[in-house]
RNA sequence: GGGGGUGUAGCUCAGUUGGUUAGAGUAUCGGCCUGUCACGCCGAGGGUCGCGGGUUCGAGCCCCGUCACUCCCGCCA
């Protein structure tokens, strides 16, 4: 006889053994509730008297005899019930998710009734025993087979949706991934530290999430939006490399990859390194867990290091989709002063104008050309122009309007320049670059799914670095941070004060995979007068900064060491290593779009006795 | 804050130009069935067509408003 006891690699039961025969004691009693699990009897243990519980699965009554599938955690094993058995009647009872424990004889299966589907499928247990442990009324989400449910309804009853297969298997491989972080991240030095969940408001970005203080009247807490302040003041201390799993807060409106309140970050900090030493640090440890995770697809071995500029130029975004094979080239000589009007006179307009090709192998036919211009129009574009390549008369030809008007050199020039031949087509975009890229990677995104470009079967990698310290904020009308203002700018103090702001770069960087960001870290910006420097830039003073970085900004006057570090996104890893397109079907519990727990019901409404507790008066609006 | 989509049985969906008693599958309940593993067969119950208003002899369908869910934009260093 053995109890469940938990292996610790794999989770499952199935491997703790502890022979009794070994021992000369008298045989123990059977355990209350099971002798094995629902995912560990084999033809070998045919014979022997078993005690299973767990959930029926599914009922499949013959009248006479009567199949159950019963579930738990670690497997499927088929109960067997016939009219001569005691626990006959109590069976046909049964209904789907009721809990149960059952005692039954363990037997082989014929040849011909033998399961190859599921790991216990070469034996069945007769039963012999059945106690309901827990009846279930009928149900508002069905378990087995998984049919599509309205994602309320899921919610609500998310205990049930739990236990259905794909969302339970990826809720222990998410923790799986975890444990892999946490085991990787010690291996190479890192210790976790926890951090305060009661803070105070920070300058970072988003909103924050705030509690109000009782002992405090009219002042509040802040959840941590990132455990950034922290950590960095953990470096000042000493403590040289740091982790956490860390739970993040931000009051933000969700999407389909972004929860709406609270997510979780790899979050990792390091003293003394530059930025090389953390993409070396920690490009093992993502590879590591990419390619423990990915089911045999392949893992990008060296993640390329692309600047933030050329990975605009290139993909139209600063998070490309490297699976698609697709780069974008500058094309604007070979239509400055061509016969196409449009583009020629923009060209001469303005000296910030710049013509993109999207090289499009494989989709050189008018009905594709013609249908990415219609998406284009449909995104509110003016259009998409294009020239496609065919054999005509046995010679190579550039077909489509712009080709006509352009002439031949130059259609003949652009081919040469991407490397396109028969059969293939290239689409253009034209204008800013600053305005028209986003557009620009989409259309690169788009014309790589329709012509099946993208390889989804891997993980495409890599840093996106250097990105610019400042950007031109058109509302304000003023230089603002454009990623943090944690970040050291590349030249430092020297660099703010003698050069143009919105030419310096940050030791800043993300991590990209499959067009996600997963990733985003920085060397940050410890000496005081670089700081002030850089927050005088966009109009805060140093004052401001002693208000705003608080703590932070005094451990920087007494011997704070170099020092950097990133965070990646745990959800989104998950989600992408689970290959699912929702963070609710990586999370146990969460919010709906609105920011509501439709299971617990929160956010809910305080007592009278907390809000007079805690000062607070309501003001709802309207 | 803004835009798109969806809303008909517990669930997934059909429902013709606006016209008789709103249908199917599935789930539930009852009956039959000794080798199923999406078991099968027969039967029954189950509807405020999201809600409110309007047009019409007549509205699931058309119009206005509203609510819910979802996706996107803003936002998220």
């Amino acid at each position: 006889m053995r109890f469940p006891t938990a292996c610790p690699s794999c989770t499952a039961l199935s491997h703790a053994k502890i022979d009794i025969e070994q021992h000369s004691f008298p045989e123990p009693a059977m355990h209350r509730y099971r002798s094995h699990t629902c995912g560990e009897l084999r033809d070998t243990h045919a014979g022997e008297t078993v005690r299973l519980s767990g959930w029926v699965n599914r009922v499949r009554d013959h009248g006479g005899l009567l199949f159950i599938d019963l579930r738990d955690h670690y497997g499927l094993t088929q109960i067997v019930a016939d009219p001569d058995s005691p626990a006959f009647k109590t069976a046909e009872t049964l209904r789907a998710e009721w809990c149960v424990r059952i005692d039954g004889v363990v037997k082989k299966r014929t040849p011909e009734t033998v399961n190859a589907n599921i790991p216990t499928g070469g034996v069945e247990v007769f039963a012999q025993e059945i106690e309901v442990l827990g009846a279930a009324k009928e149900l508002p989400l069905p378990v087995f087979g998984e049919p599509d449910y309205p994602e309320d309804t899921r919610l609500k009853y998310r205990f049930l949706d739990l236990r259905r297969e794909t969302l339970h298997a990826n809720i222990v491989k998410r923790t799986r991934i975890i444990a892999s972080m946490r085991r990787r991240m010690t291996e190479i030095g890192f210790s976790e530290y926890t951090t305060p969940i009661l803070t105070a408001s920070s300058p970072e970005g988003a909103r924050d999430f705030l509690v109000p203080s009782r002992i405090h009247p009219g002042k509040f807490y802040a959840l941590p939006q990132a455990p950034q302040q922290f950590k960095q003041l953990l470096m000042v201390a000493g403590f040289d490399r740091y982790f956490q799993i860390a739970p993040c807060f931000r009051d933000e409106d969700p999407r389909a990859d972004r929860l709406p309140g609270e997510f979780y970050q790899l979050d990792l900090e390091m003293s003394f390194v530059t930025q090389e030493d953390v993409w070396d640090t920690m490009e093992p440890v993502i590879r590591g867990v990419f390619e423990e995770f990915a089911d045999g697809k392949p893992v990008t071995q060296r993640f390329p290091r692309i600047p933030y500029d050329t990975a605009i130029r290139t993909y139209g975004s600063d998070k490309p989709d490297l699976r698609n094979p697709i780069e974008m080239q500058a094309v604007t000589g070979h239509f400055a002063g061509s016969g196409f009007k449009v583009f020629a006179r923009m060209i001469e307009a303005d000296p910030k104008a710049e013509i993109w090709a999207i090289p499009a192998k494989t989709g050189g036919s008018r009905a594709f050309c013609d249908r990415m211009n219609a998406w284009a129009q449909s995104q509110g574009q003016p259009g998409l122009g294009y020239i496609f390549w065919r054999a005509e008369n046995g010679a190579l030809e550039g077909a489509g309007p712009l080709a006509k008007n352009i002439g031949e050199d130059r259609t003949e020039a652009i081919r040469t320049q991407l490397g396109l031949a028969e059969g293939d087509a290239v689409f253009f975009v034209a204008g800013d670059p600053a305005k028209f890229y986003r557009f620009a990677g989409e259309a690169r995104n788009r014309v790589g799914s329709e012509l099946g470009l993208v390889d989804k079967d891997r993980f495409a990698l890599c840093w996106i670095v250097d990105f610019p310290f400042y950007e031109w904020s058109e509302e304000e009308k003023k230089l603002d941070f454009a990623h943090n203002p944690f970040s050291m700018p590349q030249g430092g103090l020297e660099a703010l004060e003698n050069e143009d702001p919105l030419t310096i770069k940050a030791f800043q960087y993300d991590a990209v995979c499959n067009g996600y960001e997963i990733a985003s870290g920085s060397i940050r910006n410890q000496k005081p007068e670089t700081m002030v420097k850089a927050f005088e830039l966009v109009g805060l003073s140093q004052a401001d900064v002693e208000e705003r970085f608080g703590g932070m900004y005094r451990a920087f006057q007494y011997g704070a060491p170099p020092h950097g570090g990133m965070a990646a996104g745990i959800d989104r890893v998950v989600m992408l290593l689970c290959g699912a397109e929702n963070l609710r079907e990586i999370t146990l519990f969460p919010m709906n779009q609105q920011a509501q727990d439709l299971l617990m019901g929160a956010p809910s409404d305080p007592t009278p006795k907390q809000l007079r507790e805690l000062h607070i008066r309501l003001n709802p609006p309207q």
